[in-house]
DNA sequence: GTAGCGCTGTGAGGCGATTCACAGTATCGC
DNA sequence: GCGATACTGTGAATCGCCTCACAGCGCTAC
């Protein structure tokens, strides 16, 4: 029902209502809404309509409301623990970012093979040897991994993750993994994203509405 | 005519072509690359049909002949330069990636602000100061910019470089630029796939196709 | 009190992307 | 040589997402 576009859509509006609004701001209509993440107006109200959040005419939503149906829709009520494979200069990037940025979404557990890496402690998460992998994920009944290994371990080290029962995944490993049809990847494959950049910074007519 | 999705498929089809097959592999078939690409053989002929490059029945594909198209249709004939702005975690990860990796498409230019980092050298490419910005677009004629600034920063900076040329924009800042219609960005919002990979790992059915 | 305005919520329709399904064809076995 | 086979290329059908358009309604002005 409610589809993968629309949860990110999700997820950049609560972005943009707790970091990008004037602070104090208690009302904002879809349109302001729209405006700020680059969607229609009518994008935001179908997106907003199936949440317990409900927009009057003449003031529109209720910020605070709306941040907390959203959390409500897309976080996990009692915090969600999250893992991270590969701690090389991509991995230890995203550490440093995710860290500490949502209370009931964080990195807890950190892996890596390298010996130089293992029992080091990064933003305050400690990294285990991979071979701990099963261990710490199932006594901390981790679900969701993001996964930072090079593109040749990446497929066997996803079947080991959804081994050991994740069921959610984020690879930036250039290489779309294989894995069972009740487990989520999302692919983040920035080769594609750049090819695809340079290519339309030349040729045709870029895709996009006007606005 | 051809879409964004395509494009990063045959972005895609060309990875695997070169950097996953058997080497000494002479043909394939549609059903092979689908499988590598996860995707359906019927996408993959459609989406070779308009490439110079033309199957044959019983076997497939010239896997040379295909490579060298889809280099056709992706790659500048002469290469083409890409600048990043903000070297910072994620630039300098990026930096080290993508260095090296495509002939006809590498990072010649980097910036930042900061002191400590203007005139070192990233991956053999010089940081210059965000303030030689213009000069050195203009004189490389670059159009192809990925955006690693922070947050408060990236539209003021996506104006920059849209007013220097550029008109094509990889977005890792988290919030989605405003340009004009015919600059294409890619906005690659981590935070949001996060959220969204977590939310799929927990709730209702994952949105996949059988296999 | 009531008219007017402008917004929300949503059914219906439209559109682009994907899949279906098959005609055309190169190859193989005999 | 010729039938069987399995693939490519592609028109047509389908699917899912997004936009249109409007009924319903709360607020404001007077
Ligand atoms: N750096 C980037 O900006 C970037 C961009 C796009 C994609 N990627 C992809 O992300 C992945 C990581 O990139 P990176 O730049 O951080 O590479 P990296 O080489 O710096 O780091 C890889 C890390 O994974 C560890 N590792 C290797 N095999 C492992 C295994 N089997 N189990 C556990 N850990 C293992 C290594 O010890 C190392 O720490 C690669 O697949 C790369 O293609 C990176
Ligand atoms: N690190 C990650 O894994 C990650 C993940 C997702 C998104 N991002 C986003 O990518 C961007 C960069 O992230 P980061 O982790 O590298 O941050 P960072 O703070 O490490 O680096 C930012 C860099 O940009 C430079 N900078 C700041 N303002 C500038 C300006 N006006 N002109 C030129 N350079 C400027 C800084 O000097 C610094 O070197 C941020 O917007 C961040 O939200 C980062």
């Amino acid at each position: 029902m409610v589809q993968p576009h629309a949860i990110g859509r999700l997820s950049l509006y609560r972005r943009l209502l707790t970091d990008h609004l004037n602070p104090g701001t208690q009302f904002v209509f879809s349109h302001e809404l729209a405006t700020m993440a680059r969607v229609s107006p009518a994008q935001v109200r179908r997106d907003l309509m199936h949440l317990d959040s409900t927009g009057s005419p003449s003031k529109g939503y209720r910020v605070d409301e709306l941040v907390a149906s959203l959390g409500n829709e897309l976080d996990h009520p009692t915090g969600q623990l999250v893992a991270l494979v590969g701690i090389g200069n991509l991995g230890r990037a995203l550490m440093t970012y995710f860290q500490g940025r949502r209370e009931r979404l964080a990195i807890t557990a950190a892996f890596d093979r390298d010996p130089e890496k293992v029992n080091r402690v990064y933003q305050g998460c400690r990294c285990h040897h991979v071979e701990e992998l099963e261990t710490v994920l199932k006594r901390d009944n981790i679900r969701t991994t993001i996964l930072a290994v090079p593109a040749a371990d990446a497929q066997r080290m996803a079947d080991r993750l959804v081994a050991a029962g994740v069921r959610g995944l984020l690879n930036y490993a250039p290489v779309p993994l294989r894995v069972p049809n009740d487990v989520y990847v999302e692919e983040q494959d920035m080769t594609t994203a750049l090819e695809r950049v340079a290519y339309f910074a030349r040729e045709r007519r870029p895709p996009r509405r006007e606005d």
